[in-house]
DNA sequence: GACCGGATTTAGATACGTCTAACTCTTAAG
DNA sequence: CTTAAGAGTTAGACGTATCTAAATCCGGTC
């Protein structure tokens, strides 16, 4: 049996090995679901007793396969709700997540299915996201960094904004910093300011919102940087 | 607080009182929701505490206000969401009802209202069911009887539909019986079969169906009788 | 008016997911 | 090599929703 509970700390845990790399610790994980760190340990020992992830005590767990494809599946519903809410409900890319955070863990295979087929099996979600496809394979992870691993003068397109925060989201988008857009590095400033331009305009961003872009080089941009980012 | 559980409950009091009129029992609602006669004791206590409901002990509960419009915003959200998929992903009358049985706990306010707005705030869902308005009034509901409370030569209009089974009610469907169409009950068997017989062709109906289908008299007929069943 | 049967409630137990408090392990510094 | 800080775990508890087994209530019958 799998509750909406354990997919939300398989989804957790697996977004902590894509941008921390296996293993993930029991803090990192309570954290991020705003949980205890005992709660956490508590759960990842019954995940581990469902095969679900290796647990190794006192350093971390790793998802086995059976865990990952839960997880793929959970973040499959999510962002295929949030491409289909932007689409055919006319929600904002600030909105949907709250929704399909909820939604996710309620959906059928079927609906699952149809909201897929009247999107036309999208390639990524609102926010430039990979949706895993219908075989729960892992999707191959593009070539991207945060935009704050890169320097000044380099150029850069944007592939996801992994922001959560509506009201940031919000701002991010009326600014230009949407999925698909080129932007060169004019200045990071001593406090971490990213002064950055484009064909039109100047805008600055703080560190912590360059944290959360994720773009690859202008360079090596290939054809998928010219993807259609349903609804925005 | 209220839970999914506790929606559950409220939705299914409301229903048996539609049908039976207050005090419900504790079994009938124990059995509507397949638990056991102590749980549903343990939980009608707890309704009661929260002034969700009225409970007079070993003889059976009411809804308060608040309860029933707990039960009615559930309701409304089920019956958005049938005619949402029927209308809008292509699904057959038969197998909305799983889908938004989970659903129905899982949206929110605006999702609700965007889902209304986009059907043009239908009056019914696919089974001719009444929808509750977002204000959660009590909607009144039409003269109707099942079927099973008429006589051999009357004529009737079918309201509703109150099948759950998805096999019986594709079979319903091919025969015609859907909300809006007009018969009349050629005959009724010693076994119970009713013998119907529409413009076009005559079909058979076992007792257990009749029960579920709620009719007005043909006579009685408004102008309601040809509201458009949105899908059908 | 006592009694019986069915409905209802009480009592005690279980599983899940959570908490706080206290303890233990690992690691990095000195 | 020792130790202190921080990460992780164990212990004990709580609230929700469920169960089975046993006790109790209520309405109708004789």
């Amino acid at each position: 049996m799998d509750t909406a509970i354990m997919e939300d700390y398989l989804k957790t845990i697996y977004e902590l090995e894509r941008e921390r790399g296996p293993p993930v610790g029991t803090s990192a994980i309570a954290d991020a679901l705003s949980v205890t760190a005992p709660t956490a340990t508590r759960m990842l020992e019954k995940l581990a007793e469902e095969d679900l992830l290796e647990r190794e005590k006192y350093s971390g767990v790793e998802l086995t396969e059976h865990g990952r494809a839960i997880a793929l599946e959970t973040i499959r519903h999510h962002r295929l709700l949030e491409a289909y809410l932007v689409e055919h409900l006319d929600y904002e890319w600030e909105e949907v997540h709250d929704e399909a955070e909820r939604l996710e863990h309620h959906i059928s295979e079927d609906f699952e299915e149809r909201i897929a087929s009247e999107l036309d099996h999208p390639p990524v979600d609102p926010h430039g996201e990979p949706i895993p496809s219908a075989d729960l394979e892992a999707p191959v992870e593009e070539d991207v960094e945060p935009l704050s691993a890169h320097k000044a003068g380099e150029t850069v397109v944007i592939a996801s904004v992994r922001e959560r925060d509506a009201e940031t989201l919000r701002y991010l988008e009326e600014e230009g910093i949407v999925p698909g857009r080129e932007l060169t590095i004019v200045e990071i400033t001593p406090v971490g300011t990213y002064v950055m331009e484009c064909e039109c305009d100047s805008r600055q961003l703080p560190e912590s919102s360059a944290d959360r872009i994720y773009v690859r080089s202008a360079a090596a941009r290939s054809d998928a940087a010219t993807e259609e980012v349903p609804g925005l």
